[in-house]
DNA sequence: TATTGTTATACTCTATAACTATA
DNA sequence: TATAGTTATAGAGTATAACAATA
């Protein structure tokens, strides 16, 4: 048996490692706090068969601007393949429609449908609730303070 | 031709599309920011052959306490199979070595070579030399803020 | 000739289960 | 019986190239 080797997993490998550098290092953090939020988010949204990538298109398409998929792959920052899957499977359940641009017949337009827009309603309350477990360290103002500069950061 | 859709990609996204919610949305925006991270990080890395992982994992080795393969799997949040990977790769690099712990013969502790150590400084300061460009937007003390509250939301 | 959406493919990352050697 | 490391495998996520329709 180890000596100082057996304590519980999560609290024992700060405590064992020296983490020192890594934990000012704000890639690192990045990657790590994103994780604790997408599983937060995803878990929040499989009682409703979605993943973030899904709510965030959906957020989008019932937006007051609707969205080419053009777009969605811009500003959600996935491969133009990538958004065709996901809107593949909106429309499957009958979240979301594609509408040729009448301008540009190339062109995809996706808006909600009143059944895609009423989940987003759902689903958005069901991520609030998860987030607030998630931030319950950080006060109104420090969670306010973080989005921002997470804000300033990823644009 | 579009009438209002064609400017540049990068901004365009944000201007034709109501991002709205998700722009307050702390998820998406640590998704983003991290993505912008790993980014600055991996390319810093790249020269050298290596990712953040075994970046992360080169840190760790080098510190005051030597980790196990547990250790780096626990702190890292990586599958104990994937730290294998991640350690072959080191250690076929020279970077790393694998000691048996004597008290225990099924574990191994990972210590970074001196060679291993010395690439780690070289490699952190080119870090060091993409996140002032990552950063450049936020001021020092908005940067120390933000890596305060991503610690504090990462553990 | 360039662009939107699409299909196909491969490569990384992540998650799971099963095996071995030690305890 | 349980744990550390290992192997194998499958699933997401991501990146790239090529194609059809349209501009």
């Amino acid at each position: 048996m180890a000596l100082d080797r057996d304590a519980k997993p999560a609290e024992a490998a700060q405590a064992r490692v020296d983490g020192g550098e890594l934990l000012s290092d704000i890639e690192f953090l990045l990657a790590r706090a994103r994780v604790r939020g997408s599983a937060s988010a995803n878990s929040a949204l499989k009682p409703f068969g979605l993943r973030e990538r899904h709510y965030a298109a959906l957020s989008l398409a019932r937006g007051s601007i609707a969205p080419t998929q053009r777009d969605l792959a811009e500003f959600l920052q996935l491969d133009p393949s990538q958004v065709v899957a996901v809107i593949d499977e909106l429309q499957k359940l009958g979240l979301v429609e594609r509408t040729p641009d009448a301008r540009d017949r190339r062109v995809n337009i996706v808006t909600a449908t009143p059944k895609g827009a009423a989940l987003y309603t759902e689903t958005r309350a069901a991520i609030a609730a998860a987030r607030d477990e998630l931030l319950a360290d950080l006060s109104e103002a420090e969670q306010k303070t973080l989005a921002d500069l997470l804000l300033r950061l990823a644009f």
